[in-house]
DNA sequence: GCCAACGTTGGC
DNA sequence: GCCAACGTTGGC
């Protein structure tokens, strides 16, 4: 296909702290963000999720619940190799290695937020009403989120777009 | 193809 | 720890 440069996107990926937290990626530099076993997110990693795309990263089921950090994408989707892994908690049997079911994409740090932003803190701002991240009953562990949203959020952890 | 039962996520 | 919301499974 003919390089059309489209701008950059954004994303909220959420992990529970406990099982993978923004202080390990940034102490690792690089994860393949595997694991996902939902279709509509796996549609992101696929088929939506570029290399330079922004990432805001949420820690769930955590004591704060809040956005950590920010990443960005490394590498686009490719197929998760963790899906063949028979060891793996993610193998899935149903999954061909010639035509993959789940993909991945890779995340690389930017920066922390000065402070956390809570969720009880997000809530509380008018331009984030219709994030996907404070609708109920929403669980997609990939999810898109506006350019507004994006600088909004930025702005309110002293973060800069610095790549 | 419907839908009830079941499993999981994740906020509270 | 509870449970609402959602996704998946499987019998029919």
């Amino acid at each position: 296909m003919a390089s059309t440069k489209k701008s950059r996107r954004y994303w909220l990926f959420k992990s529970e702290p406990e099982s993978y937290s923004f202080a390990q990626l940034t102490k690792d530099g690089r994860t393949f963000w595997h694991g996902v076993r939902n279709y509509q997110a796996r549609n992101l990693l696929r088929d939506e999720i570029q290399v330079g795309d922004g990432v805001l990263f949420y820690h769930s089921n955590a004591d704060p619940m809040a956005i950590v950090g920010i990443a960005k994408v490394g590498k686009a989707g490719y197929p998760d190799p963790t899906a063949f892994d028979p060891k793996s908690d993610y193998y899935d049997g149903k999954s061909d290695p010639q035509n993959p079911t789940w993909f991945l994409v890779d995340i690389e740090p930017v920066g922390a937020m000065r402070e956390p932003l809570t969720r009880d803190q997000l809530k509380q701002v008018p331009e984030l009403a219709n994030m996907v991240l404070l609708q109920r009953g929403s669980r997609l562990s990939v999810q898109p989120v506006t350019p507004d949203e994006w600088r909004t959020i930025l702005k309110l952890g002293g973060q800069k777009e610095s790549w």
